[in-house]
DNA sequence: CAGGTAGCCTGTTAGC
DNA sequence: TGCTAACAGGCTACCT
């Protein structure tokens, strides 16, 4: 479900009411959620701690919490963190619940159960593997053109696979690669290693402009995303060529062609990307 | 070893 | 209208 600018948008939205407040009380209905530890060991290392900072890294929560403990959320395809107030009565997706001091409950819900909760101390997250592999955010200031241009040096396959391997860069899906590609002219199946510098300058102006625009969108809803307080996105407005097989190209009004590899659609403008 | 695919799940929708 | 198959925003493990 949620790449980067959901992310950051959930925990934009939800750091107000979490940040600061203690968890009184955790509660799992789905037992695989929960990768590690145990449980129940789970619900008794959350229970009593205050949440110190919401953090995001490329499609990761993270949780700060007091003594030394940080918990990792990937809500990957249909999860969602929602704030309610306490005693909400649990939905059909609902799969775990955190109770908070002042009368509010955070709600984990997740349709297709993908979603992983990792509760590890401060002090593994460094050898945490899923994040110790993310490449550099894609919003970071220091991915330059410069460095992305380095990067995409002798990297094989085509320029959408790489924008989608999180440990090239943290935080591009599915649908925001498709529009970022379209915005720098540039076909999804292109090699990575034959961009020229322009592209890769149009590349880089283009990851930032899409991200930064659907951050300040809230966010693309097609199916479930909400944010912490249950609201959906703008940015599906806003989307020029996902989802829009056969539609005109904004630009050129040849109508935007789909292909399918490992098992994952494109969308692109076969006349203005190359 | 890089590239493709099945698997994890459930719900919605497109197509017959 | 009713059934079936394809597809959905992610990531990993396994196969060729």
């Amino acid at each position: 479900m949620p790449e980067l600018p959901e992310v950051e948008t959930i925990v934009s939205s939800l750091s107000p009411g979490v940040v600061g407040r203690r968890i009184v009380e955790a509660r799992v209905f789905l037992p695989k959620l929960v990768r590690e530890p145990s449980v129940p060991e789970f619900c008794a290392l959350l229970a009593g701690r205050e949440v110190r900072a919401l953090r995001r890294r490329g499609k990761y929560i993270l949780f700060h919490l007091d003594g030394e403990y940080v918990l990792v959320i990937h809500l990957r395809m249909t999860g969602q963190l929602v704030l309610a107030p306490a005693g909400s009565p649990p939905g059909r997706h609902t799969r775990a619940v955190f109770h908070l001091e002042g009368g509010l409950e955070l709600q984990y819900h997740d349709l297709r159960q993908f979603g992983t909760f990792h509760l590890l101390p401060c002090s593994s997250l460094a050898s945490f593997a899923p994040l110790a592999r993310l490449g550099p955010d894609a919003l970071a200031p220091e991915l330059t053109p410069a460095l992305l241009e380095r990067r995409l040096k002798g990297r094989r396959g085509g320029i959408k696979k790489v924008l989608l391997d999180q440990s090239f860069i943290a935080g591009v899906g599915n649908i925001y690669a498709d529009e970022i590609l379209w915005h720098a002219f540039i076909h999804p199946e292109r090699a990575a290693s034959s961009l020229t510098p322009g592209e890769v300058e149009r590349l880089a102006a283009a990851l930032r402009e899409v991200l930064e625009e659907a951050v300040r969108e809230r966010g693309t809803t097609l199916r479930d995303y909400v944010d912490g307080n249950g609201r959906p996105g703008g940015y599906q407005r806003l989307l020029r060529v996902h989802g829009r097989e056969g539609e005109p190209c904004p630009r050129c009004a040849v109508p935007i062609a789909r292909t399918r590899t490992a098992g994952r659609s494109s969308y692109f403008c076969p006349r203005c990307q190359h």
